[in-house]
DNA sequence: TTGAGCATGTAATGGGTTACATGATTGG
DNA sequence: CCAATCATGTAACCCATTACATGCTCAA
């Protein structure tokens, strides 16, 4: 049992899913293709902790609807109180910068560029999801112990983090100008 | 050659350091272990982008100290011109954070309090490092032709990101304590 | 003398990406 | 008819962690 396999277990406790949804719904917040998430649905199908039915569609190819079992749920819940294992962060751009004194102004400023856009259109994202999710329900999801509120607070870090890279890259930008 | 392999040519492009001087230089910005950076700098040095010579030491054990090539300058300032891969983050907190609302009230403190600490211990790391740049040498390190430049932007990169996560805690353990 | 930090390595295993494969359906 | 999206799977490979392994030096 690893972290993913109690993303997925967490995924599938609120809404059952096929895996390609699981794979889409996961996307922002933890990157797995569906060549590991296809998988470890089958593994946690065989050991009890899933269990799924063929849903036939006319419109789409047919799919596997998985839920969760009384025993994943037990585990979801004893994984929830466990402390969380420290976050990974891997960005090529932190090493890049590290080595900023090689770079001449075009390359610097071509490197911080991209990174804002990229960070920009990801901010966008999470803002229209945000947009999505205050107009559906009735406002803010203010109430803890409602599902939406985790939504709610897992989109409001990502812009958060976007925002503050886009800061970071502003200022970076500010000071290569400056330079002699 | 991946991204770990460019993060060691660019530290020791710097300064020609050991093995386990660049593990230590490495871990605020990418996790890696000494049984893979070692591993990694004796292929670097076989396919010619580092050299080492052994250094003999008397209140320590002997080390083996990496200094850049030609081939490996060249081979770093070709990766610095290159677009960075999107960054990956994978962040056991933002999964849990998800299944708030199978927690009670307790838990979910837990959670963001242990994820505030741990923030402030690093943000605190990350301010000391700052600190010391910043007085050894001539204050705040404003050219980007300085390898200074690197450290002093990736560390308030570092002070940024953990400030901001400790709003965001802050941010969210507010909205939980006003729960009904 | 023993534990902590310095120093280097290998082996086994697990996690994750890329590539290979197949096939349905719909809209342009 | 062809590209895009939905849908599921496997195989090979690379990246990363954990565990195994060794040995030096210094300070408590």
């Amino acid at each position: 049992m690893n972290t993913l396999a109690y993303g997925l277990l967490g995924l599938v406790a609120r809404t059952p899913s096929s895996g390609y949804d699981l794979m889409l719904q996961l996307q922002p917040f933890w990157q797995a293709k569906h060549s590991q998430i296809y998988p470890l649905l089958a593994k946690l199908e065989q050991e009890g902790y899933l269990e799924f039915t063929r849903v036939h569609q006319t419109d789409r190819p047919d799919k596997k609807v998985y839920s969760i079992t009384e025993k994943g749920q037990i585990a979801l819940k004893l994984w929830l109180g466990q402390p969380a294992v420290e976050p990974v962060v891997r960005d090529e751009l932190v090493l890049k910068a590290y080595c900023l004194w090689l770079a001449d102004e075009k390359m610097a400023n071509a490197i911080f560029t991209e990174r804002m856009d990229h960070c920009k259109e990801q901010l966008q994202m999470y803002e229209d999801y945000i947009k999505e999710l205050t107009t559906e329900g009735e406002g803010v999801p203010d109430h803890p112990d409602h599902p939406s509120f985790g939504d709610y607070i897992l989109l409001s870090w990502g812009a958060r983090r976007m925002k503050d890279d886009i800061h970071w890259c502003e200022w970076v930008m500010d000071l290569l100008k400056k330079r002699a």
